[in-house]
DNA sequence: CCTCGTCCAAGTTTTACGTCA
DNA sequence: GATGACGTAAAACTTGGACGA
């Protein structure tokens, strides 16, 4: 092969001539059949001795590569281009280990988004049922504040009935609170925030919820109508709540 | 500042060898 | 089993940049 552009160097003079790569004593492996005489390939016991010396230093000082030259009878040129070699395929192989550990590092994350994903839509779902249910109780409030404006008056056994749905009120609101522990996991702030970029509506729904359903006027919203006895009278029974 | 020699990385070519049809 | 095409790894080479003398 022709040489070109610069004048060669002295080392590349050294590689010019015709060398015998294996030391006297080095057999080709037996494994190995030889189609010609010209022997390139390192001996076994060459090349094991090159990649010791090259986990310990992947850079050899001048006076090092002769000196291992001259210990693997091989040319200091020789010595010189395979650790040239060497590092190029080393650097390969950590390009390619790096890109597998990325690869997993990105396949994994991937997978956790898809997770909250899912989770968010879930969440959502749950929002729903929650302002359609919300929604009801606003509905039933209305209704009780009408009948109220109509039923004044009220009898003993009537303001039992009253407190027979008071307690009914908690039970809602206990169920309201068990909904609510459903979006908001151990790292309530992170949700929080997540939550007031995100849905920032279902923040207010559940002040809503904190606000009114446990106030003393809701307590109605549960089919009150149809368990008075519009034909008694009693005293105001409700001002004892205001 | 310029030249020269050397080293190195990156890319390419050459060679040896294994596999398979 | 012999053979040629093909793929791959290793050895050697080329090129261009950096650096010190």
């Amino acid at each position: 092969m022709m040489m070109q552009g610069r004048e060669p160097s002295p080392e590349a003079t050294e590689a010019d001539i015709e060398v015998e790569p294996f030391s006297g004593e080095d057999e080709p492996p037996i494994t190995r059949k030889r189609k010609s005489k010209n022997k390139r390939r390192f001996s076994d016991e060459q090349v094991k001795s090159l990649e010791t010396i090259f986990e310990s230093e992947t850079k050899l000082e001048p006076r090092k590569k002769v000196q291992v030259a001259r210990e693997l009878g091989l040319q200091p040129r020789q010595v010189a281009i395979w650790f040239q070699n060497k590092r190029a395929r080393w650097k390969s192989k950590e390009i390619e280990k790096n890109y597998r550990v990325l690869k997993a590092n990105y396949d994994n994350l991937k997978s956790r988004l898809e997770s909250i994903k899912k989770e968010r839509e879930s969440l959502l779902e749950q929002l729903q049922e929650l302002r359609s249910l919300l929604q009801k109780s606003h509905d039933r409030d209305s209704e009780c504040k009408d009948f109220m404006a109509n039923n004044k008056d009220m009898s003993r056994e009537e303001t039992e009935t009253v407190a027979g749905f008071t307690a009914k009120s908690s039970s809602l609101q206990e169920e309201m609170d068990y909904q609510g522990a459903i979006y908001s996991d151990d790292d309530k702030s992170g949700n929080i925030a997540y939550l007031k970029q995100e849905e920032p509506e279902l923040l207010k729904i559940n002040e809503d919820i904190d606000g009114s359903l446990i106030s003393p006027m809701k307590w109605c919203s549960f089919d009150a109508g149809s368990l008075f006895d519009l034909t008694s009278t009693s005293s105001h029974w409700w001002d004892t709540w205001t």
